[in-house]
DNA sequence: CGACTTCCGCCGTTGGTCAATCAAAAGACT
DNA sequence: AGTCTTTTGATTGACCAACGGCGGAAGTCG
């Protein structure tokens, strides 16, 4: 028998051959038979019935080689639209996009979490039918809702999970109650794992190690290893906030311990120690200000936190080895001042196998790195392989 | 929609069938027709094909409930055997077990690393082959070699990476090395992470998220989350030996730091600061030795190591949310001293959402821990879906 | 002992994939 | 310009795996 019949056995599914569309590169037919391993045959088969479903769409003809030019199909992303929201702990930012996290409506309003889930739902279900009204599109075009909380989150179940900062939501259906305004599946997330999501789509596609950190009101991280968020036994992995630090044992934390990172290091923290040294100021934002405004002990106090924050960093480097640690959050937006301290403190405490090819960098996106990651957790949940095989029909 | 139309849709082929059965009940067709949601006829093809390979075999007939009694079929985890090798700095543990890490034969011998890789691992093949043939088995029966080194390893290609207590073997073709002389497929990983797989295989099969922290000469972790192994970007993920701890931050690590767990809490660091305290110890072996002697400054030493290193698997909690904690390695030996330290500061320093389901034990495998692991390994290539699947012809 | 139940092997059907074939649409060459 | 070559696109028949039904086998129950 020749050596070329036992080619890719493997059957690869028309949910397997879509997911090789979904970045947006228009294909032949040709190359999508060479890259699957399948006969052309098989190959528009399974574009026949990707294009009658919508989410595939003819691009023209490419070049020809020679012969007849091809012609190429691509990934309609605007075939469907998708909800994204993130929830903080004052203000919620919304987004409607397409199913390639291309934003086609942003609106932020601020929110009072502690009215309750059915308020604030109720609320968010309201914006959102307006929002995606503005965009032109219907109700009806809405494939899913993403959504992400300042909480531990059950994500099986998208119930969040005795949320420290969220009175009268523990174990709340927010998937529930959002499915049945908006009649569209709805997946939940904590805030630090879905900004995770959305740097890793956005920036580092490539990059299947990476740490979202997030610094504000609290810290904590989201952790990409293997390519997959992971959230550990209860989902509340990634708690960075709480591990102990030595400066500032005698500092008590709101979580009842002592030497806290977050009791020393986050955007109220540093507020406080700046007040207690005369400079005065309420919360992380007018760290910030103070520290873009030039302020000498504003800035020595963030790069200070920055250094704090890399021990224990450097610890999660250690034990997590990642790629890339993204710092986001709103004092991140504090300039270099604090990522200089972390990458201090990080670069000279962890091995060198560990750092040599790790980069520490601010956030990109600006502060939609959570609307970017609740747009990619829905989508993902409509354009996964089992989701487009069982729409087949 | 009703919640049943929907029940298992997903095409399962022979090597997930085959899964199942790994767990040696045995099952009747209706059975696995059941569960896989084919059809009887289907699974009656695919347990022939798996009956002619071996890995399968009648095993009876089941109690009859009111008809014809059915027939029964189980894995033979003695079709084809396993080597499993844990090599240490000092010692080479071997095994040869069946498929289902049933040890057959086991052997200890004593090596000396630092001969290189030649030498080491053409006296791991004598052994091999002599273990192999004591059990009454061909060399043809192996299917798979597991090895386990005290190195960072990259698992992608099996070798060496950098290690730093086994010089002259960074970039070692260990795989091709044992391949030529056993004439099986060699599988090779840091003996951290297969302790883990073992321990998990053997201890915790249902534990999906497992920390497995060896505390002997050096101390490391392996972690498994998600059900998987993380070994980080560069395969030195689980390194908590060199995260800096309050404590001693004036004693100077090997790796060339100040302050690393693993030079204030490792088994040399507590000998030789017993040694200091006028308690003469050398190894960690030593101190066990103290501790089981009942030596009160041994056993205050061995406490006070496991508060430090509890105040690292702290962080460790916090970040990776684990269910189990297993303590191995030979200070895990000393009794309930360490664990005792260790659980005394996780519980206090870790939130209750992470504790409260957290169990911390010692390893339960009494040294196995890494052959367990390494048969583990190997098996799981051998017996994979994708495995399977490719040896049908 | 007969009726019933359940399991097992066999077989025709079905659905999906493949390789082959032919028509169509371009570029290349004379 | 006309023809040839090359490559794509659509159709077709063959093949294979899985399904579901059928009848026989091997038990239990009354």
């Amino acid at each position: 028998m020749d050596g070329l019949t036992k080619f890719a056995p493997r059957p690869t599914g028309v949910g397997e051959m879509f997911q090789l569309l979904r970045d947006g590169k228009p294909r032949t037919r040709a190359d999508l038979a060479q890259i699957t391993g399948q006969a052309r045959s098989t190959i528009a088969a399974r574009i026949d019935v990707l294009v009658a479903s919508g989410l595939l769409a003819p691009a023209g003809e490419a070049t020809s080689t020679g012969g007849r030019p091809p012609g190429t199909f691509v990934f309609r992303a605007d075939a469907r639209i998708v909800l994204a929201v993130d929830l903080g702990a004052t203000h919620v930012r919304l987004a409607v996009t397409d199913l390639a996290t291309t934003v086609l409506a942003e609106q932020q309003e601020t929110v009072t979490i502690a009215d309750g889930p059915g308020a604030v739902l109720d609320r968010i279900a309201d914006l959102a039918i307006a929002l995606i009204a503005s965009t032109g599109r219907e109700i009806t075009d809405l494939a899913a809702v993403g959504v992400g909380l300042p909480a531990p989150v059950d994500h099986t179940t998208g119930r969040p999970v005795s949320p420290p900062i969220m009175p009268g939501w523990h174990n709340a259906d927010v998937p529930g109650h959002l499915r049945r305004r908006l009649h569209a599946p709805v997946l939940v997330d904590n805030d630090v794992n879905i900004m995770a999501l959305g740097e890793r789509h956005t920036e580092y596609p490539d990059v299947d190690h990476l740490l979202f950190v997030k610094i504000a009101t609290g810290i904590g991280a989201g952790i990409i290893s293997d390519g997959g968020l992971r959230r550990g036994a209860q989902g509340v992995g990634g708690d960075i906030g709480h591990i102990a630090v030595p400066r500032g044992s005698e500092v008590v934390c709101h979580c009842g311990n002592v030497g806290c990172l977050e009791a020393v290091a986050s955007g109220g923290a540093i507020a406080a120690e700046l007040t207690r040294a005369g400079v005065p100021a309420a919360t992380g934002a007018d760290v910030v200000a103070l520290v873009r405004a030039g302020n000498g002990p504003a800035t020595r106090a963030v790069r200070e936190a920055g250094r704090t924050i890399g021990s224990v960093l450097a610890g999660c480097v250690s034990v997590l080895n990642p790629s890339v640690i993204v710092i986001g959050g709103n004092l991140a937006s504090a300039g270099e001042d604090i990522l200089a301290g972390i990458r201090e403190v990080v670069y000279q405490r962890s091995l060198p196998v560990a750092t040599q090819h790790l980069r520490i960098v601010a956030s990109r996106s600006k502060g939609r790195a959570g609307i970017y990651g609740a747009s990619v957790m829905a989508a993902e949940s409509v354009l996964s392989p089992a989701a487009i095989e069982a729409l087949i029909p």
